[in-house]
DNA sequence: GTCTATAATTTGATAGAC
DNA sequence: GTCTATCAAATTATAGAC
């Protein structure tokens, strides 16, 4: 995001952007040439393919959505949802966003392979992460089996809330939504 | 579906699906030709562009649909629900395929404008149909708002469920996230 | 590392014969 | 209605100079 970034990482920012609001099948290395004053070769020297673009900036987004989730915290059940549900919602708010793991989980059939193996990552890796949140709740006691019923269903009440949101009145309908889980 | 279908529903045909499993930017005229064993040109004679063709299947889409779940019963809820889902649910057993409105949503930045308008129609009618429902649940009184609440969650929650499912272990996993709504 | 130049293919779309 | 023929533009990608 820094003017100062180095090429390679202000391409792979273009190209989350893109991907995050378009989709893998609708934005070209044209596009982010133009965007970043480059020239198509040149995103080339850095990412032989779009293949690979695609699937770097999609470790990396990965990756940077585990960090800012933290360890999950045992004992702090309502606050790490909360923040859960808060990771989420920065994606519309700051441009009408998709999770980007969302929008390749919408489009996977069309996707080179390389890239549906790391997309695939981070719903194993988010849900593991929520299960942990969910078996420790605070004075309940779960199975492993209802703990990931309920992380199943909180991602796919995120992704899909995203989803709606866009098509509808935006952040006002994705507050509505998840009102419920923020009790 | 059928094989005596004239053109432009086979045309129609081919095109829902591959805009339920690739997305709308990741079909072309010449899969569809091939798929049906006709030119191109041909195609642009039924429908003079990719979103006119976009735009009918979206419109046949919604309308088939609705007219799958019927009148809103309000004195059936539980059973209504279960119809609900399971309209969703078979759009999965039916070859990995996505809600369409569901995938358009995804893409909606890249779409053309008459196509985000007719969308956008499938999720307004959804939510009136079961927001009828929700409001009618038996033994229960429940606000404008809170009834639109559930609709919300629900079609979120279902939206999203077909988009995890197809990145994880599919229908098992799209039946283990709904399974309490079916209680 | 970035550029120019260019290749090879695909794309949505049109004109006009049949 | 469907075809052949064709178009202009866009796409990913490569070779090679600087």
């Amino acid at each position: 995001m820094s003017n100062t970034a180095d090429t390679s990482t202000k391409i792979m920012d273009a190209a989350e952007g893109y991907m995050r609001t378009r989709g893998y099948n609708a934005f070209s290395f044209r596009d982010i040439a133009a965007d970043i004053g480059i020239k198509t070769a040149s995103i080339h020297y850095h990412f032989p393919s779009k293949a690979d673009l695609g699937a770097a900036v999609t470790e990396r987004y990965t990756e940077r959505f585990l960090e800012h989730l933290g360890p999950p915290d045992a004992y702090n059940h309502t606050k790490q949802i909360t923040r859960y549900i808060a990771a989420f919602r920065s994606s519309y708010s700051a441009g009408d966003q998709m999770c980007l793991c969302g929008m390749l989980g919408a489009e996977v059939s069309s996707l080179p392979e390389s890239m549906t193996i790391v997309s695939k990552e981070f719903f194993v890796k988010n849900l593991l992460w929520l299960d942990k949140i969910y078996l420790s709740k605070e004075g309940e006691s779960f199975s492993i089996e209802q703990a990931r019923q309920n992380s199943l269903r909180l991602l796919a009440l995120l992704e899909g809330g995203l989803i709606v949101a866009r098509s509808l009145d935006g952040l006002e309908t994705f507050d509505h939504l998840v009102s419920q889980e923020l009790i």
